[in-house]
RNA sequence: GGGAGCAUAGCUCAGUUGGGAGAGCAUCUGCCUUACAAGCAGAGGGUCAUAGGUUCGAGUCCUAUUGUUCCCACCA
């Protein structure tokens, strides 16, 4: 072991020991029972984030605390091809070439992005690594290997041939900058300012206008009709009526939709079947034609008149300048209203008509909504099922096409020759109905549809892969909230549906990681902290701690440098403890340590109940509160107590005994802290004498034989004179340096105060016996008497002291004279506050008597 | 507009089925005690957002209010 804590000495070395004796793959284990648990795939494109490093501490401490309660446990580690995200960069990298999408290519530009992949794609990979997670690496997987692939051809041909898969022209979210419809939860709203513009459209027959107000002019363009309520006076016997479309002539007819509120705007909607959701549903309620004005890159198509040609910004600029001139604008409100924007590109999303893949989503919710209601799916922490519910009860049907290229392309075929469209699992190029020749559709699958797979996916489905049927459906899924609608939901459905059964078990939600201002982290705003910087200088363990800690509630986890120095600091208390421990041991200790003391006997107690905390805490996946346990009985209990107690242990007659107590409860401790920090205590394990194989691979700690209640409350009276005598020192300067003690009544006590109170409080020789011109420190059963050169001050803490105790007295006293209290509390209260009147009289009396 | 979370020490947060509030950091004081100064010991600091209610008893349960964060919807 090396003089002070190093992390960066021993972490990779360490990682790649456990990788070269395959520790990390399933293996039969006590339990007979096995744990699976998939990654939430990373994708290709990604950097570890502390994103990332959360969603992989949480489940890599309860598989590896799985794995040592001898579970067969498999952590299936995978990535996802993120195909908007990586085409994306492609193009980018390709425009510095000077080349684009078409010059090169479907094929071209597919061979581009998967040399993209192999060059980096393996990078998030190997950043995982650094973490210490024991994912089983030789079962890794990718949403496009031909496994993931085989999948989704099976699933979609599936749904296509069972009529839940459709083509149709629907308006979804077109981004104008990647040129593909994007789904509704890649468009992020922005409140901005704007205008509404109130624009005059004329009757036909000259008898006048009505008002319309709009956000989005340049949509006027493919105007064809305008709605207002059926309830709305100002407009009865109007249905039917033609307006002229201002600027364009066109004819258009008013319509009455419920759709429309009377008490907005003018109470007249402009309806652009081809450009708004609302009025494409008005326009199909009212037979009406769908005009589209816009190209794919958002500049103005041949429907548009003179402004064909102009980008949208120009096209709404010369619009209003237009209207303005020739008279029909009314007036010009400020106005701020939401603007969708492309979670990638940032361009401004354009609802557009466009002929698109969807997954009828309604019949395929139904199941999933069940399971989560039944409980044969929870999730941790319960509110998160109202999100849940939310979402899926109203749910939409799924737009599945992207009109991009890296990804699974949609294996629908359509014959030139009999007009034919079939879906095949296979490619084929061949029409089996006439022998015409086939194309396959354009459009790829929205990266979604492959993740919705991943649980069966991984294991070999469709094949009926051993995997398969020993590992699904999985025990546990552990992400983030912010994709519960995205991934979690559309992996139920999938689950359910293909395999007839959950996917997992429960689902553990965590917070987002955000900095130490409460802000989420984001490039822009340049917050971000980096996880492998941060494992740089102060290595895996401290960071993993510092992750785990303080999850409790599924809320945000602020990471604060101050916080990570803590836990640094952790690693290094445990560190030196080892060292500490190492060096008791190296004249020998006892194998089978025994409770010669009552120091001894309280450790032993204390680690049961510590044994305990965090088996019950990790069954619940509350590895929070695990971790929080343990730090706090490591540095407080072990260290601060029994490693003091132990110094005089070791110069007696019990050292050897003493030394193997330490032993077995370091021993203990590595083990019930190593699936939180594997790395440290794996290394100190190695260093431990006579440890045999890998800790990793060991059995978790089992509860001590004994009783040790009367230890442990023994040792907690000596805690409290200890604690008593070192702050009478530090607070009465009349006490001697090292002050000659006395004391007298529990003999027990007193015999242990005798042992330690000179090394723990820094006193001299403890001897029975009571002294005149002293300090008293009077606690249940015993009396401690320090000398003091001067008694005045003494006498101000006593007073203070009985002033204190009196309190307490009548405090307890009153709980005991309440009728209702003494009825209805339980037992165990009402003896604890009978307790108290004893012990505090008896207190009260030798202070009375000391003050005299 | 609909829904959810949060409000506790100067700061970041714990507080498990209701039984007299805790930690880390920061502050102050004393210690280089041979595992650790990345440490040890001691101390100060909170009307648990506000107002009601249930209860023998409320930080904890209920209602309302205020502030704050997030999710969903996307009203021209």
């Amino acid at each position: 072991m090396d003089k002070t804590y190093n992390p960066q000495g021993f972490e990779s070395r360490i990682y790649k020991r456990w990788l070269d004796n395959g520790c990390f793959q399933p293996r039969q284990g006590k339990a007979k029972k096995k744990f699976s648990i998939v990654l939430p795939p990373p994708n290709i494109t990604g950097q570890l984030h502390m994103g990332h490093a959360m969603d992989v501490t949480i489940p890599d401490a309860i598989v590896r605390y799985k794995r040592m309660k001898g579970y067969e446990t498999l952590w299936v580690p995978g990535y996802d091809h993120a195909s908007i995200a990586t085409e994306v960069k492609v193009v980018d990298a390709m425009r510095e070439e000077g080349l684009s999408k078409a010059d090169v290519g479907r094929d071209g530009f597919l061979q581009r992005a998967w040399a993209w992949k192999e060059k980096y794609g393996n990078r998030i990979v190997e950043q995982l690594k650094t973490m210490g997670v024991s994912l089983d690496w030789s079962r890794m997987a990718f949403t496009m290997d031909e496994k993931c692939s085989r999948a989704v051809r099976e699933v979609f041909v599936s749904l296509y041939e069972q009529g839940y898969i459709y083509r149709g022209d629907r308006i979804t979210n077109w981004c104008p900058g990647c040129k593909t419809a994007i789904s509704d939860v890649e468009v992020d709203y922005t409140s901005e300012p704007s205008h509404l513009w109130h624009i005059k459209y004329p009757f036909k027959d000259g008898s006048g206008y009505i008002t319309v107000a709009t956000t989005r002019p340049e949509t006027m363009l493919g105007d064809t009709a305008v709605a207002v309520s059926p309830k709305d006076e100002r407009y009865a016997g109007m249905e039917g009526k033609l307006l002229v479309l201002p600027l364009v002539g066109r004819e258009i007819p008013i319509v009455y939709d419920e759709y429309v509120e009377a008490d907005f705007g003018t109470g007249a909607v402009k309806i652009t079947p081809a450009h708004d959701p609302n009025d494409f549903e008005v326009g199909l309620r009212h037979n009406l034609e769908i005009i589209r004005i816009m190209n794919d890159d958002g500049t103005m198509n041949e429907n548009a008149y003179a402004y064909q040609g102009m980008t949208r910004e120009k096209a709404r600029e010369t619009i209003v300048a237009d209207l303005q001139a020739q008279g029909y604008m009314v007036k010009i409100e400020d106005y701020t209203h939401n603007v969708g924007h492309c979670s990638r590109c940032k361009q401004t999303i354009e609802p557009m008509v466009s002929k698109q893949w969807f997954v009828k989503m309604t019949e395929l919710a139904a199941p999933a909504i069940d399971a989560v209601k039944t409980g044969k799916i929870k999730f941790i922490p319960k509110r998160f099922e109202k999100t849940y519910f939310n979402w899926m009860n109203n749910i939409r049907d799924w737009c599945i096409s992207r009109q991009l290229w890296w990804g699974h392309r949609i294996p629908v075929y359509y014959c030139d020759g009999c007009g034919k469209e079939m879906a095949s699992k296979t490619d084929i190029t061949v029409c089996p109905h006439c022998g015409g020749k086939l194309r396959q559709d354009e459009d790829v699958l929205d990266t979604w549809f492959s993740s919705a797979l991943w649980p069966f996916s991984t294991l070999g489905w469709p094949n009926d892969t051993d995997d398969l049927k020993k590992y699904y459906p999985t025990d546990l899924l552990v992400t983030a909230y912010d994709i519960i609608t995205f991934w979690v939901s559309r992996m139920i459905f999938a689950g359910l549906k293909f395999m007839d059964d959950v996917p997992f078990k429960d689902v553990y939600i965590h917070g987002l990681v955000r900095d130490e201002m409460g802000r989420k982290m984001s490039k822009s705003l340049g917050n971000g902290v980096d996880p492998l910087e941060v494992i740089e200088s102060v290595g895996a363990d401290a960071l993993r701690f510092s992750l785990v800690n303080g999850i409790a509630r599924g809320g945000d986890v602020c990471f604060s440098a101050a916080s990570l120095n803590s836990y640094r600091n952790f690693m290094n208390k445990l560190f030196n403890a080892a060292k500490f421990v190492m060096n008791a041991c190296q004249n020998g200790y006892a194998k089978n340590p025994k409770a010669l003391t009552a120091a001894d006997g309280w450790l032993f107690g204390k680690l049961n109940e510590l044994i305990a905390e965090v088996n019950s805490a990790m069954k619940k996946y509350d590895v929070g509160h695990a971790a929080e346990a343990m730090y706090n009985f490591i540095w407080d209990e072990f260290c601060d107590w029994y490693i003091e107690f132990a110094k005089v242990q070791l110069k007696g007659e019990n050292a050897l005994n003493t030394a193997g107590v330490l032993h077995y409860a370091l021993e203990v401790l590595l083990k019930l802290v190593h699936p939180i920090i594997p790395f440290i205590t794996t290394e100190i394990y190695d260093s431990l004498p006579d440890a045999q194989g890998e800790l990793m691979l060991s059995d978790f700690p089992k509860k001590k034989r004994g009783d040790y209640a009367a230890d442990i409350k023994l040792t907690e009276r000596l805690k409290d004179c200890v604690r008593a005598v070192r702050n009478l020192k530090q607070t009465n300067q009349a006490v001697a340096k090292t002050p000659d003690v006395l004391c007298e009544g529990d003999e027990a006590l007193c015999a242990l105060l005798t042992a330690y109170l000179p090394a723990l409080a820094k006193t001299a020789e403890v001897r029975h016996g009571s002294q005149e011109n002293c300090a008293l420190i009077a606690l249940d059963g015993i009396k401690i008497f320090v000398p003091l050169s001067d008694t005045e001050k003494e006498r101000e803490r006593l007073t203070k002291e009985l002033e204190k105790c009196k309190s307490e007295l009548k405090l307890a006293q009153s709980k005991l004279n309440n009728a209702g209290f003494c009825q209805k509390a339980p037992q165990k209260l009402i003896a604890a506050e009978r307790e108290k009147v004893e012990n505090y009289t008896a207190r009260i009396k030798v202070l009375t008597e000391k003050l005299g």
